[in-house]
DNA sequence: AATAAGACTGAACGAGCGTTCAGTTAAATT
DNA sequence: AATTTAACTGAACGCTCGTTCAGTCTTATT
């Protein structure tokens, strides 16, 4: 599932030690990346935080991109184990819509520092790990199709097959919206209003009327 | 309607030449932040591109931050100033929510590296100069919360009134992700059909059934 | 007990950056 | 013509930061 912890070399040769630092290193590095950003955060301060030598950081990432990597494939991975778990498709689709729909806008809202990183930061990665993220991020707007197919084919939705893609993707941003329009929105609506309007226009698009 | 303008101190005492020259110097910024980012734009950079020299630059602004604001105050202003002469609000409610809806979809597309580096780099500014920001989105969802006020007063469309900001805030962030979801969407559809789709599940949502 | 290997340390390096300022050039004023 | 003012120049300053590496400490091996 997570490429990174394949693909950044350490130079340290005990496996399960290179797992163990690496999480110190992201436990120390995600808050510092949320609340400073990526470039106002240096390697001495997560160094620091991290409770051991800039030296001994080294020995684990090759460069500071590969924290980046390391703290994205985190976050990612948090959302996904999170929400992947209590999805169901059940015979009655809206009801599995409407819990999914839940579950992932309530995560959002806990992370939602997190989530506005990931939109914010991800253009500091290379070709190569953004295409990762955006990988990630369509293994989760395929959660949301699978639920909306299943609702097609037993009938209870109406979608236009080409538009049930888009439609998912609809869904997921009318979530992440809630972290990234937070100045906005949260002043106006509690999360508890804000899932149950969401859902039901969410619902009202997609089932016959 | 320009705060930067006026809050942004300059050595130099002509006040049109100021404003020539920060024009020059948002035309050679813009480029290069979209292109590679604020923080990995050098300020050598855009004193080359800007044709004069770096002393020169700093006649005309405090710090790099200061350049940042002119080019998302000048993005801003070119979306606000492009959309809202264009946006009429006819007795054709559901009509004139077409137009504004395509009008700021085809803005978007076109402007779409600026509006993901918005979306990107507002968290580089000072608070106060974020709020100004924010306060510029705030501005461009009035037009939508207007047309949909209007439509609802007028019997075209059925809304909660407490849910019209959240309407108008959907219909923006609807326009906005065809730009920072490019990597799945633009795959998949056309802008015309994109707008025709999107387009049709708001009006879904809304229109008395 | 001696030796080797692995993990850790942090001062030092060097490159890059935003910013300044002493000085030059050009235009306006007297 | 002399002087003042405004605009411009870019080398130099000082600081920060990512990264390295010569050396130390700890644990395992013989």
């Amino acid at each position: 599932m997570s490429i990174s912890k394949k693909e950044i070399e350490s130079s340290v040769k005990d496996k399960d030690l290179i797992e163990i630092r690496r999480k110190e290193i992201v436990n120390a590095a995600v808050d510092l990346f949320v609340r400073k950003g990526f470039h106002r955060t240096t390697i001495r301060e997560i160094a620091q935080k991290f409770g051991m030598s800039i030296g001994t950081l080294y020995e684990y990432i090759r460069t500071k991109e590969d924290i980046l990597i390391l703290v994205c494939d985190y976050i990612n991975s948090t959302v996904r184990m999170r929400v992947k778990p209590s999805v169901e498709i059940t015979k009655d689709s809206a009801q599995s819509l409407k819990n999914a729909i839940e579950i992932y806008y309530r995560i959002i809202d806990e992370l939602q520092d997190y989530i506005i990183f990931l939109y914010q930061e991800t253009k500091s990665l290379s070709h190569e790990n953004r295409k990762y993220i955006f990988k990630s991020e369509e293994d989760m707007t395929e959660i949301f199709e699978n639920i909306l197919k299943h609702g097609v084919e037993q009938g209870s939705f109406k979608i236009d097959e080409k538009n049930i893609l888009l439609t998912a993707h609809n869904i997921m941003v009318q979530g992440q919206m809630w972290a990234f329009r937070r100045w906005a929105l949260q002043k106006n609506y509690t999360l508890e209003r804000y899932i149950e309007t969401q859902t039901k226009s969410i619902l009202d698009q997609i089932t016959k009327h």
